[in-house]
DNA sequence: TTGAAAGCGTTACCAC
DNA sequence: GTGGTAACGCTTTCAA
């Protein structure tokens, strides 16, 4: 932390290389000037380590290089693969992003919104098609284009790149089904923070209500988004509440492979005495023993696609219907536990 | 996307308002106003959903609300921890994270630190103690607080918050053969862009020679930083290499999972025929079966104790001495697997 | 407690 | 291809 005098500007660089601001600008946003000129300008930039302040770009144009994003959590795998394809789609084109984490809280996303559009950000990407009346409204008058992502909203706030969190659920009941097993359970979250969770419930339900296969046998414990550490849990009390179940389907893969540890630990063999089957395919799912049978999502692809979008967005100035909604592709992947 | 006319402006909040722009301005920084004025006001700012426009203000005011944060990558839950610790610290003080992920590439680094220069931020944390020299000449011209996290370097470029992976890793070596262990090898990445893995294995070196073990029995195996898919092949490699290894650490977690179910497809119990050890105390160490005997760091106390720095050198403006190296402690965690 | 004027460092716009 | 001038929307500073 040397505190050097003053950060040189730009009048300093123009009088270094004897030209105008306005040449320097040029240089530097890579406006016409000829190539005699350049060079001593850009001498003169490396000569005094003259970084160009974004704000006072940013205020006279009128147009930020920021995109803002928001996911409920950095820690889950999923949202950081999304996160990385966004910043691999946007970098290239300057644009840095503003991430936020809204801890799963409808209410810390809208407070993030706010706190974001402060920055004047080209667009936004969310997650999740629940929001607050105030976020609505607050996007709605920014005028910028927006996307939710993981998801596949009816009303879309704008634009939308995901999937059916319900069908993709549904999907595994219908596997699990053809392969012969009848009394299926749920493990989730007890709470509803995790919306898409929550939907992964429903696509369930509706799938075992479908199939006459009885009522749904769902178990909803610790706070969503639960992990590995709640799998083991949940799956001791769904065979306590019914021991007959022979599959049991977990909102994520996290959750499954600590169903699958209490599973050893019971001496219960899966899929042999009970199948077990996650959500997400995260890298655990084809590393442990056994293989997690699961649906697959492509969340890098997610963020990459949410990009692109928006870049298009930037560009045409309008959303054309055709981009309004974008759908991300799943499917079941089947390994040995399901 | 409603691109509205134009976004209201502060004159227009003072105009409705029957104030000054100025009036305004302190009732959004918290200035003295009557509570009169300041209920007019905010009541003409609701009314018109005014935004305050961060640009103009740091121009305005010439300091930024913005922190900048360089992690390797935002895919581990390690760093991810760490950015929330960072931001649970920022956030409160009305600072906003500037991400940026380096892809353990040090010339990617210089760029990053380059581009979020620009934005003038507040202060800056990097991870690690390599930089590149471009690096440390941005930085040190920056006049900014600088900490390097989860590593002590020997020459700070300013301030530091982390622990010695070399002798975190020098502590299992001797957890090892304090319960008899012997025949230790180690697996890690191919490449040296994992420089904390590259310090561990360092550590398990000098250990191994300090007690008289024999050569190192070293593995490198994979693009660093190396996860689960990698830990078995590696663990196959070592034991065809050395196949009357009794023990094995492991750079992270999750490539001593790797290997533990690498043991499992091959028929040996671990820790009865082998054991392993981890680094990092991930949730998948004590989820797992057998549970993983690993060190432990508290990745979101780095980010947290980080952010308090930042904040403490923002106030002070000079770092003291007592804060340039803050020491974040680990410890091995025994459990069943070694 | 409130207001008026003068910048902050860049880019847009229009001359040359 | 290059330069001058006027914004951009705030906060600082100084007066009232």
């Amino acid at each position: 932390m040397t505190a050097g005098p003053t950060p040189p500007r730009m009048a300093d660089v123009a009088r270094v290389a004897g030209v105008s601001k306005m040449t320097v600008s040029r240089v530097l946003t890579g406006g016409s000037v000829s190539p005699a000129t350049r060079a001593r300008v850009q001498q003169a930039i490396d000569e005094l380590g003259y970084v160009a302040t974004a704000a006072a770009g940013m205020l006279s144009s009128g147009r930020s290089e920021f995109v803002a994003a928001l996911v409920p959590s950095l820690a889950s795998s999923n949202f950081a693969d999304t996160v990385r394809g966004l910043t691999d789609a946007l970098a290239p084109h300057g644009l840095q992003l503003l991430l936020g984490d809204t801890g799963y809280h409808l209410d810390q996303e809208e407070a993030l919104v706010k706190s974001l559009l402060r920055h004047q950000p080209r667009g936004i990407a969310l997650t999740g098609r629940h929001h607050s009346a105030g976020t609505r409204a607050l996007l709605e008058r920014a005028g910028i284009p927006v996307v939710e992502m993981w998801d596949l909203p009816e009303r879309p706030i704008d634009m939308a790149v995901g999937f059916s969190n319900a069908k993709a659920s549904l999907a595994m009941v219908c596997h699990l089904h053809q392969r012969g097993y009848r009394r299926i359970g749920f493990l989730c979250g007890a709470s509803e923070l995790d919306r898409r969770g929550t939907d992964r419930m429903r696509g369930y339900a509706s799938g075992i209500k479908a199939l006459g296969l009885g009522e749904p046998r769902v178990i909803r414990l610790g706070d969503s988004p639960i992990t590995m550490s709640h799998g083991g849990p949940a799956m001791a009390a769904l065979l306590q509440a019914w021991p007959d179940t022979d599959a049991v389907m977990c909102v994520s893969d996290m959750s499954a492979f600590g169903a699958i540890m209490e599973c050893h630990r019971r001496g219960l063999s899966v899929p042999g005495d009970i199948a077990v089957a996650g959500f997400g395919n995260f890298e655990i799912a084809w590393c442990c023993h056994p293989t997690i049978t699961t649906i697959s999502v492509d969340a890098y692809g997610i963020g990459l696609r949410t990009g692109e979008v928006l870049l298009d967005a930037l560009d045409d100035g309008e959303a054309t219907a055709a981009r309004k909604l974008s759908r991300i592709d799943f499917s079941v992947v089947e390994r040995e536990s399901a």
